[in-house]
DNA sequence: AACGATAGTGTTATGATATAACATATTTAA
DNA sequence: TTAAATATGTTATATCATAACACTATCGTT
């Protein structure tokens, strides 16, 4: 039963908002089984971080909130990281933003593939993927704490848009 | 012959003095086959990137120049892009800093294992993990364009000193 | 050797990303 | 109801990176 995951880029062909109604139904099942306070603030970020379903950075989540009234840099990176320490989100390293994780209740580091063009991005968690690389490690003695793997290419959609053009 | 290489973290058991001549060998041959200058300054910034065998920051680098006279963060990002581009170091993301790569010859994108405590890392540029990640890909038509694979841990030098503490 | 073209470097300013430190407000739990 | 703990607001600043333009060195011709 470890079927690898396929990859689905779901950008603009789902029901967004039961999407977006089920992320964070999860969240705050997660919170609450960690004790944790899914605030105001914290489901606002959550929302802006999953809303496009694609990387956001940090500065930019800032100015939507602004449009609310004020706001400074440390209040989105607390609510970032509180998120990512939970599992919620994930910190994409390569282009400094943040994505919203579908699996949070799973303790995981996943694999992203990231479109370029489009910026759609789907996550993984291989047993492949991740077992090549544990082996890798063994071999030798290393101890894995955390592991960042990060794609970045086309997406299937992309590559047939740019084919019929 | 598609043995998997072994991870070994070379830190302070080496001649570094050749290994360092090694490398620089290697990058004067890469610039000459590509028709690019191997500059004093791109030299002596490749050298500081190469010298601790661990990941160093460009602002380090920085620091490291003006011990020489004045030098300004542009003077480090253009070398630091220059050798970049040619394959002679690479950039981890996960830590905005530089290592030197060890086999600059080939076209690659390594997998960089990196310890949490002492900084030695290692590159590889594993079969199993490139065909596990190449598989999810094509699975679904994704096309890959850049590799980001960050492993940060223990090392198992560090690992064995603290055991015995 | 003299010359213009190209490539490389210096310099200043500023943009982009992230955090420290402390003040205030809210929630929790006794 | 109150003290402790948690969360947020606010200001300042650290850290990482690049744009734009001036100047210098090298290369390839004549």
């Amino acid at each position: 039963m470890s079927a690898e995951q396929n990859i689905i880029f779901c950008r603009d062909h789902h029901d967004h908002q039961s999407c977006m109604a089920t992320a964070i139904a999860k969240a705050e099942q997660v919170c609450e089984s960690r004790n944790q306070r899914f605030t105001k603030l914290r489901k606002r970020i959550f929302e802006l971080v999953w809303q496009q379903h694609k990387p956001i950075r940090a500065y930019d989540i800032l100015d939507q909130l602004q449009q609310d009234g004020r706001a400074a840099p440390p209040t989105v990176y607390r609510a970032l990281d509180f998120l990512m320490d939970l599992g919620l989100i994930h910190r994409i390293e390569s282009m400094n933003a943040f994505v919203g994780c579908n699996n949070p209740q799973q303790k995981h580091e996943g694999q992203f593939f990231i479109c370029n063009d489009c910026g759609a991005f789907v996550e993984l968690d291989s047993t492949s993927i991740n077992s090549a690389i544990s082996i890798s490690a063994e071999h030798s003695g290393f101890e894995i704490q955390q592991r960042t793997i990060e794609i970045t290419g086309i997406c299937p959609e992309c590559k047939g848009k740019k084919k019929s053009q």
